[in-house]
DNA sequence: GGCAGTTTGTTCGAGGTCTGAATTATATGT
DNA sequence: ACATATAATTCAGACCTCGAACAAACTGCC
């Protein structure tokens, strides 16, 4: 039971039950879509009279349409109702440190349009960038009705100023994006960390996560970030900087990692990690001496990844070994906060079949008193969960819970 | 934003509103008592006439009483609302391994009777113990109305089923109490973990926790036990199982704990740790040859904290070595979970000045990054967090935030 | 003492919302 | 054509909040 927030709380009005399930229907029929108002009369428990003066207003304001009868065996044939892709769009943005996507998808997020272009490295220059692609896309579709832009970014954001607080491997620090493009377009805009992003595409869009009410997104790039869902609700903590479960210390005299600690769970476990303990062992192997790195000859994760697939011998250790760190890791997360579902996403989940045993052997090793409820899983990538997190963003406003009490 | 769960939600109905303002009202009198009718519509932004209505349904179901006039230096005097202390009693029972405590506490948690006997170790004789003291602890009170019974116990309970999972320090596994204990008394009984239960008892009476949502409890005795709450609401995790970061393994080749697991956090911050390293260093400089390490001559942590608070200077490196290890756990609730706040509950809370600045030290060396916005405070142990939570758990059926969408 | 000014608390009609029974609409099968 | 079944709408009744008007109670000033 949530405890009543007497800093903010809102008291309920005559209007309240209507809001309330107003969003119960229009969810309803978001995920059950095709759906007939009997349907949704015996899915909410609401009596039907209820339902049809609810969709009335729903029709009214255009955020579903009705469609095509249904067949039943007896009886009057059901008119079945869908949301409208039509009535509105709404814009993802997802910055990483060498690409931007900028995405336009409809009310079921499905994307209707995208376009890329190259990070600059310069805050300021990105902004001008993007805020000018982002108007020229607004224009290039003058006959949708925008909800607002969200954006997902590579880095810690403040939840309540919503600016980037910090982005590594940008090198970017306190950068409001918020004012800027909200400024140039006119629309509601929400920023995001990218993990969170992924934790609310997961819940938001992916069948898998049915029904559930806590889940794990755990991004594994450059570094590593953890999304966290409980109660059907981002984790955010003080301002908005919690999931920082990939810099805590695995290891007191552990390498250094950039945060200032020491053997971070990052350094075991990302994509860095294993490019360079690749670089290590094949070095040691060729020649000793070789000690200064170019980075330009450093492979690239999706090379080691080939190259272990292809079953060269030291590529498939560097791999096992970063599932085995993984597992390190996702045992912590399952003790501390137990999940109902781990996903992981990025390059790493291509070598899923090797590795899952080798996470669940840690797993089953590390936590030995209990059996692990939490399914741990790959993210489907080609979904686009940064993406389409950063829309549910938006889509959350309309489609969430109310807040009441 | 919360999603809505569509697997088990609550549609609104017409008294939906009057169910949450009724909630805001009762806890605003709750909380801010001796409080006008007046104050009211002022604090929660309802009508005068609206907060009228609520409170006059609340006078007769005798929730509240009327007080004395209030004084203002113009026009018509205020009737102060309160609590009605008298309406209802709530118990309260602390499970711990060695001893129980039943108490009997009003609407304000204030404490009217308690009594305390040795727990048995053997769980069925330790129910029938138990269901024989409360008969006769309710039949002792027979003008009171309970409103039900709330249950801390030392190890996991399953959050749906409310059966004790597991107890290591008591060797319990699959306790069902709830049901005896209904049975026997024919009360509402609620079953919850004594770390979760010290977390609802900081946020639901604790001053210092005023208008946060998020804390975690850390109750540091013979193991380490985490309740966490997020968004004003307690984190469970798949069925109850959350909260066990006391069993995360700070160092993989660390001493094999109870759990199967080697290098647990409670391994090395528990006042078990703390005796044990207290037996090893000084046996190490009395008699190397002690191998054998006899239980009942093994010092308490009450006896260690004694003889560091007269300057020992093993007992001072003892409780310092657990200071600097709580540090180091608590740099990782910081880092994953930041919460704005963390309590440690427990004995070693009486050598707080002496740990403080350690902790402080080890989490500004482990988050270099960012700046540690948790405050990490002692519990006011005389405040009984165990017992008061417990109480917590049956007073939020009342005051907590109803559950809508 | 009486009156103006102020604040508390109540009363009552208006408007919004859900419920549940009755009604209308539409389809199938005999 | 008629019985049966299901979908969707209509409408009175009950509950709720709002907001204006009103009654109650108190202070200060003339």
């Amino acid at each position: 039971m949530r405890k009543i927030d007497l800093t903010s709380f809102n008291v309920a009005t005559s209007e309240t039950a209507r809001n309330i399930n107003r969003r119960i229907i229009l969810d309803l029929i978001r995920t059950r879509q095709p759906v007939s108002r009997a349907d949704l009369a015996r899915l909410s428990g609401l009596q039907r009279s209820t339902v049809s003066l609810i969709t009335e207003q729903l029709l009214t304001e255009q955020w579903i349409t009705q469609g095509a009868l249904g067949h039943l065996p007896r009886g009057r044939k059901p008119r079945f109702l869908h949301l409208n892709v039509e009535r509105a769009g709404i814009i993802g943005v997802n910055v990483r440190p060498t690409m931007t996507t900028i995405a336009l998808a409809n009310l079921n997020a499905q994307f209707i349009a995208h376009e890329s272009f190259q990070t600059n490295n310069d805050a300021n220059v990105f902004i001008e960038d993007l805020t000018r692609r982002l108007q020229s896309f607004i224009k290039f579709h003058p006959d949708i009705y925008f909800e607002g832009i969200g954006v997902s970014m590579p880095g810690r954001v403040d939840s309540i100023s919503k600016k980037l607080v910090f982005a590594p491997n940008l090198g970017w620090r306190d950068v409001d994006l918020q004012t800027p493009i909200e400024r140039a377009t006119g629309l509601l805009v929400e920023i995001e960390n990218a993990a969170n992003a992924c934790a609310l595409a997961e819940i938001w869009f992916d069948r898998r996560s049915n029904g559930m009410q806590d889940l794990i997104a755990v991004t594994v790039s450059e570094g590593i970030g953890t999304g966290i869902i409980t109660n059907g609700q981002l984790l955010r903590g003080a301002s908005g900087t919690a999931g920082e479960f990939g810099h805590v210390s695995l290891n007191e005299s552990g390498p250094l990692c950039k945060c200032g600690n020491h053997g971070c769970w990052e350094m075991y476990a990302s994509n860095t990690a294993a490019i360079n303990e690749y670089v290590r062992i094949t070095n040691g192997a060729n020649s000793k001496k070789r000690d200064i790195q170019d980075e330009s000859n450093k492979p690239s994760i999706d090379d080691i990844l080939h190259l272990s697939e292809q079953g060269d011998a030291k590529a498939v250790e560097v791999i096992e070994r970063m599932g085995h760190y993984l597992g390190v890791g996702f045992s912590m997360l399952v003790s501390g906060i137990s999940p109902s579902m781990i996903v992981v996403i990025g390059e790493i989940t291509r070598a899923w079949e090797r590795i899952e045993p080798i996470i669940k052997n840690v797993l089953n090793a590390r936590l030995p008193s209990s059996p692990v409820l939490t399914r741990i899983i790959p993210s489907q990538d080609n979904l686009q969960p940064r993406l389409r997190g950063s829309m549910a963003l938006i889509l959350q406003k309309h489609f969430g819970a109310p807040l009441t009490a």
